[in-house]
DNA sequence: CGCCTTTGACCTGCGC
DNA sequence: GCGCAGGTCAAAGGCG
């Protein structure tokens, strides 16, 4: 099987948005995003509650009804290639259906599409300089193309992560997120808690009507206060303080360095 | 023909 | 040690 993924490693990976009850279960956690995504009219677009189509191909490979929420869980792995151990779940806020919670696994191996890959290096070389305006503008035919040039530019030796060497040669973000929780470390240590100084506006992860606008999630990645625009929404979710520790947790533990060379 | 979705069973981790 | 819940696998069926 192709999966020498070692299903071990990846269910280390689970829980990431608890239920109510705190102490329920939490496994080990890896390198979890969690991206909340409204789905509005579009809802009606994506087959069921159908993931938001980033620009990856994705396979479910199950479906779980999740304890406490209405709606089930689904569980998607990276068919863009076959080796990738990209997953990601997607399940619909039991607060409010029209909310989608992806939360994202793990890295994908391989050169992907484009721009998640193009627009995160260049987060990763200007974070402070990007601007929500600046990230809304590219489209996926443009950053497409950018994304070719970049990738071809920046080419795999500047993903550097601590890992076995052989086993990722570059690990290609998959997550706007991933990327951006680098920077949000190296911008503040604890944005979390910045996070509740602002209750409301919601933006960088929350799409009304894209599916799953990386450009937009990039806009999480930036300023700070964008951040917390997002984690804000994650507030929503009785998850919020479980996500944080988490994240803090795996930032300090490992996360990848988009390095430009 | 190949890929994806669906669904039930199985496995593993965690709490009690 | 047991039970519960989440996560993954694998077979079957459907669709383009």
């Amino acid at each position: 099987m192709d999966d020498s993924l070692l299903p071990k490693l990846d269910k280390e990976v689970s829980k990431e948005l608890k239920p109510e009850t705190q102490a329920s279960k939490r496994r080990k956690m890896i390198q979890k995003t969690a991206v909340t995504v409204r789905i509005g009219a579009n809802v009606g677009k994506l087959k069921n509650e159908g993931p938001p189509s980033d620009f990856w191909s994705w396979r479910k490979y199950g479906q779980k009804p999740i304890k406490g929420s209405p709606y089930p869980r689904g569980y998607y792995r990276c068919s863009t290639s076959k080796g990738c151990s990209a997953k990601k779940q997607v399940e619909r806020c039991r607060n409010d259906a029209s909310m989608l919670i992806i939360t994202y696994t793990s890295s994908h191996n391989h050169p992907g599409p484009d721009l998640s890959t193009t627009n995160l290096i260049q987060l990763a070389e200007e974070p402070k300089t990007h601007s929500t305006v600046d990230l809304q503008t590219p489209l996926k035919e443009e950053q497409q193309e950018l994304a070719q040039e970049e990738e071809k530019q920046n080419e795999p030796t500047m993903t550097t992560k601590e890992k076995e060497p052989g086993e990722d040669h570059f690990l290609y973000i998959q997550s706007p997120i991933s990327s951006s929780q680098d920077i949000i470390v190296n911008q503040a240590e604890d944005p979390f808690t910045v996070n509740l100084e602002k209750p409301h506006e919601t933006m960088g992860l929350v799409l009304d009507e894209e599916p799953l606008c990386y450009s937009q999630l990039m806009n999480f990645s930036t300023p700070m206060s964008e951040e917390n625009d997002f984690f804000d929404e994650l507030e929503e979710l009785p998850t919020s303080s479980s996500f944080t520790s988490f994240m803090t947790s795996n930032f300090s533990e490992e996360r990848i360095p988009v390095v430009p060379s």
